[in-house]
RNA sequence: GGCGCUAUCGUCUAGGGGUUAGGACGGAAGAUUCUCAAUCUUCAAACCCGGGUUCGAUUCCCGGUAGCGCUACCA
């Protein structure tokens, strides 16, 4: 089944900060639906409310929302055929409507003060009445009113809402109905000339020939309201899809309170974009069968569907997020990986950044090499890219000091084979040719763990815990095989902190050891 | 307060008048590994409550409860 008329869907943020996980839910999906019906998809900026709104939070938006790998065909910084694309240059067509709608008796002036409708509303709620307008300048003859406005009577405009129910048929709730009575007369233009919100959105999205309105659900109750408008105004009514609110683990609107809540939050903490964008497809939509759980783009247009989207809200869980972006990473070609850890290297490696940014960050070839290693050897082990730098520590720094006396040791140092498996191992190394030189391999390491435990009858765990704790400074961690070149070649590079080798690793341990 | 929306394992969800209510994250146990991580296997875990309708409701209807949203010259 083809739609006849193309579809257009838009996503319309308000340039109030970074792009929120909530609102770039709603954009994911206006973008799939957009481009598996093959139809157009707009970026309209809110930028109404001047006192939140930034310019530069639309670079931020924009940057957000292209890191997510979604693209628009019409929006402010591409142009397009039903521009401008941002409200704060629309403000003439919104007058000129609401002007229209004033002429065709839809809407009238309204000379109510503030203070006025505060006392109303006041009222209404001691009485235990409903705080709705009470419809006091609607019969005001249009032509005192605009007498009264000539003059310089201060007024705005307000819609006349029908006394009939106002219903839609929504494509993720189905049916709903509003009794025109819990519907007030809104005010669509101010005083001072400014357009409301409420208004707006509907003149922009009829103008711009929007088909589908795929929102999140906070604006479900505002719907009548815009319902008719469009009749008001003569307009074929939109589709709409009300989408679920995205909650934090306490059940409560996801907000800064929960943590990580921005797509800039999930990239630095080193969240891959496919991974972010697959766990929020998931949430409130499934395909048919619902057992499946990795999604390549390509395969979220073919299979998504706005009429399978659920109605309940959802729980954001970054728990699954990381396990999707686990998956992400291990699927991810080590070049990419390599050129993505750099920067979470950087400080403790004591790199500089080359931009202001401090995201941009240059080694030599030979250093690149080994950190390759070194990301290969601790990707395992990851969920986040973030999380790097942390567990490469134990390559990074040692501290033979805190090695012996951390609590998690204590129980190993105390092992009665312990004492003598250091002591034969740390005089191995002393003694090796290739140790000497920082040259040690795997094989020439590995040889001597055997010899130690020939001679100790140390084997498993208590031969390679106290081995372990005095080369890295912990008892579990990676293999050996890998960990020995990285020392080694890692003691040779000119960088800013110096890596130690195995032999300046234990030298400092046994000099703790024995002070 | 009024109106609206929502209600399946802890979480995301599939399903739907008769099912052993399926999958995934997380959890637990085991296998593997010197260890940790990863990986694999197994297990535990749910239809909000009350009324209808029906031979039979978790599924359909109504009510309650709870959560969320809207109720502005905010967006």
């Amino acid at each position: 089944m083809t739609d006849p008329v193309p579809v257009r869907v838009r996503f319309a943020p308000s340039p109030t900060g970074h792009l929120h996980v909530g609102n770039a839910r709603t954009a994911l999906f206006n973008w799939l639906f957009a481009r598996q019906k093959r139809g157009t998809m707009i970026l309209r900026i809110e930028d109404t409310d001047l006192e939140r709104s930034q310019p530069h939070f639309e670079g931020q938006l924009v940057a957000d929302l292209k890191w997510l790998g979604l693209d628009w065909d019409e929006g402010p910084d591409v142009g397009g055929r039903f521009g401008p694309y941002r409200q704060s240059e629309r403000l003439l067509i919104y007058r000129q409507h609401a002007e229209k709608l004033l002429s065709t008796g839809k809407a009238y002036l309204c000379f109510c003060t503030e203070q006025e409708l505060e006392q109303e509303r006041a009222r209404a709620a001691r009485e235990h009445r409903q705080p709705i307008y009470s419809g006091k300048c609607r019969s005001i003859d249009p032509g005192e009113s605009a007498r009264r406005r000539a003059a310089g009577d201060s007024c705005a405009i307000r819609l006349r809402i029908p006394e009939h129910p106002i219903g839609f048929d929504d494509i993720v709730h189905g049916p709903i109905e509003f009794s025109s009575e819990v519907i007030s007369d809104p005010i669509i233009l101010r005083s001072s000339g400014m357009p409301v919100y409420n208004y707006v959105v509907v003149i922009d999205d009829a103008l711009m020939k929007i088909t589908h309105v795929i929102r999140g659900d906070d604006h479900l109750s505002n719907t009548p309201k815009q319902v008719s408008l469009y009749q008001a105004l003569g307009w074929p009514v939109p589709q709409f899809a009300h989408l679920s609110t995205i909650l934090g683990s306490d059940r409560e609107r996801l907000s800064k309170r929960h943590g990580a809540t921005s797509i800039a939050n999930f990239r630095d903490l080193g969240v891959l974009p496919e991974a972010l964008r697959n766990y929020l497809a998931l949430l409130g939509w499934a395909p048919s069968g619902g057992t499946r759980e990795i999604f390549s783009l390509e395969e979220l247009i073919q299979e998504f569907s706005i009429e399978r989207v659920t109605p309940s809200p959802a729980v954001f869980d970054v728990e699954k997020l990381y396990w999707l972006n686990r998956h992400y990473i291990k699927e991810s070609p080590s070049r990419r990986l390599d050129a993505l850890a750099l920067p979470y290297y950087a400080r403790s490696l004591g790199l500089g950044p080359l931009d202001e940014a401090g995201s941009n960050y240059s080694v030599s070839p030979q250093i690149s090499i080994w950190l390759e290693k070194v990301t290969r050897l601790l990707i395992p082990a990851v969920d986040r890219l973030d999380q790097l730098p942390e567990k490469a520590s134990l390559i990074f720094s040692y501290d033979a000091k805190a090695a012996l006396e951390s609590p998690e040791n204590l129980e190993v140092l105390g092992w009665r084979q312990t004492d003598a498996v250091l002591t034969r191992i740390t005089v191995k190394i002393l003694e090796d040719e290739a140790a000497r030189e920082n040259q040690l391999t795997a094989e020439g390491f590995k040889k001597m763990v055997n010899e130690v435990k020939a001679e100790t009858g140390a084997k498993g765990k208590e031969l390679f815990h106290p081995i372990r704790i005095a080369l890295t400074g912990a008892h579990s961690g990676p293999e050996f095989d890998k960990l020995i070149p990285i020392f080694e070649e890692g003691s040779h590079l000119p960088l800013p902190r110096h890596v130690l080798s195995v032999r300046e690793r234990i030298e400092q341990f046994s000099r703790a050891r024995l002070s």
